[in-house]
DNA sequence: CTGTTAGCGCATTCAA
DNA sequence: TTGAATGCGCTAACAG
């Protein structure tokens, strides 16, 4: 009953088992089609299983010339942000039998591009690369280089979020969002507005501070009034940035951080300060991870809906039944107002 | 320049574009040993980058009889337990350029045993089993076959938390952590305790809530006198067990929710019912996901180092320099007193 | 409907 | 050191 430890049971050994030829063996195992006599059909699906024999998939795509995985490049997947469009692209992926090669870069543009390399050599059948690209001259030709290759030999790839780079891709409206930020905070009364950015090569960051300035700006309000604090695109650089404008004595009402992870950072800082909010200081944040309901006071936020990018983007390359122009999934933000925002005192 | 529309660059081009042999071009592509001579080395490097070479995962894996990607399956990476311990896993693979293949069973047990078989197939070096395991026999029984299969041919695996399955592991003091808990609210004065428990058939939660109960228990404290809610290892499973307390008059001045995701439930449940936490009720979770501390008020809980249960399991499994003994990582659980429990009015 | 045969792209003997 | 030949396990023509 036992397989001989070490080594794999192989398709011939099934087809011997079953005094079949081999490539009997394989049309019932792997060729859907029912072109197999039941009897031999039988045969060859009992001594499968007696053998518990479980295909080489590296051998099938070999042969096949196709896998059947798709890659799935990020920044960091202990990010909500991240592992909410996992979790979306999981799904879809599960449901078509799709395995998932994960991708976590760290934020660094060379491990992206040498995941696509990597993800190109293990014949992905798909790529989803997630998150801002970076706004880089060298990334942007080596990675475009990198992904023409993959599509010239038949992968497929998209984006979730802007890249700068042509391709299919799922695209939450960061400028909007942004802008319904701006335009909420006018009229609540706020006119000397903070923002917490990250770094501004990273076009998330880009789409949204851009956003935002220009809306205030049609209110108004000009760029110039209004203080933009760049800091890391994290937790602690929220933190940072609220520091600064509790250093600098707070000389706004309202503070929007281009992310909510960065608003939670922020909290922190202006709680340890004891900066009252919505009292003093209005805060704002984006994206809606799950959590943010949860602070106290709740955060508000523009809500873009996650899992959905994940699924939308899995869908969008496992279903390529596209023309050759590509395709772009426009996904609604929403404004969320919760407890953190108020009118200025 | 181009490489050919819809087909990928073989070894045997660059070969020939190099004017060497197939074996020379892998011996410098792969073998990484200095045995071929510098020049024809260059040549073959020239022509691999002229080419935009990239080798076949499919056909190496398949030649060379090994790959060198590791499975990761889990119930949900939308979890930030689970995202926070792959987090951990993708650094150390990350180092280690290994690949890594990602499975979200969603809490189905079938799933799972469907992942363990897929990866299998597909040559996977090594397997991580995190999450706790399902107390149910069939899963136990069919669970232990295909990773004994797995093993019997080569395959290496781990687990992150109790399966009550054989293997190496890295195990977290759920009991203890527990125990520390109920130790903690006893010496605060609480005697009238109740517990939010996930499904007992999880070894986590049996661990969890047996460890509580027993320490209790120990403290004079009978497990008849404890109030333990059985209901989903989930927000929703928190925010029902935290519904039915308060639906019964909230008969206990404690409550020990066995997850801290399931503390957010039931802080979520008492707030809408004006419960004051910790003066009317005080809460304590477990595990330490990064948002806790940020909650108002900021949750007590267990920490338990999540990143590091994820490194320590990828390098478990990545370093098989070990006997044929089981091995065993105990990381240590630590009580995290914060504002969410105070001594009963 | 079934069996035979020829590769898929590469690593690795074995000779030279 | 280098090259020619063999086979990894499987699918896909091609015959029968």
């Amino acid at each position: 009953m036992d397989t001989g430890t070490g080594r794999y049971v192989t398709l011939a050994q099934v087809a011997s088992a079953a005094k079949v030829s081999l490539a009997t063996a394989s049309r019932v195992l792997s060729g859907g089609e029912r072109v197999v006599r039941p009897e031999l059909r039988d045969r060859v699906l009992d001594a499968a299983t007696r053998l518990q024999y479980v295909p080489n998939a590296h051998a099938q795509a070999l042969a096949a010339g196709a896998s059947n995985t798709v890659g799935l490049v990020m920044h960091d997947v202990g990010d909500p942000y991240f592992s909410s469009i996992t979790r979306g692209a999981m799904q879809v992926a599960g449901e078509q039998g799709t395995l998932v090669v994960l991708g976590s870069t760290f934020r660094s543009p060379e491990r992206e591009i040498e995941y696509v390399s990597t993800l190109r050599a293990q014949r992905a059948r798909a790529i989803l690369l997630v998150g801002s690209g970076f706004d880089d001259a060298d990334y942007l030709r080596d990675m475009g280089r990198e992904l023409e290759n993959y599509q010239g030999s038949g992968g497929r790839y998209a984006f979730v979020s802007h890249h700068d780079l042509p391709g299919d891709a799922v695209l939450p409206d960061n400028s909007g969002g942004a802008a319904a930020i701006a335009r909420a905070l006018v009229e609540l009364g706020h006119r000397r507005i903070a923002v917490a950015s990250g770094p501004r090569n990273l076009s998330t960051v880009a789409h949204r501070v851009g956003g935002f300035l220009d809306a205030l700006a049609e209110a108004g309000i000009p760029r110039s009034d209004v203080q933009v604090i760049e800091r890391e695109f994290s937790e602690d650089g929220g933190y940072a940035a609220a520091n600064d404008l509790v250093k600098a004595g707070i000389p706004a009402t309202a503070l929007f951080c281009v992310s909510d992870i960065m608003a939670i950072g922020a909290l922190l800082a202006l709680r340890e300060h004891d900066v009252a909010i919505p009292d003093h200081l209005s805060l704002i944040g984006f994206d809606d991870i799950p959590i943010v309901r949860h602070l106290t006071p709740a955060l508000s936020t523009v809500a873009l809906d996650l899992e959905r990018m994940g699924r939308e983007a899995m869908s969008l390359v496992l279903h390529p039944e596209a023309p050759a122009t590509p395709r772009r999934i426009h996904l609604p933000a929403r404004l969320v107002l919760r407890a953190s925002t108020a009118a200025p005192r």
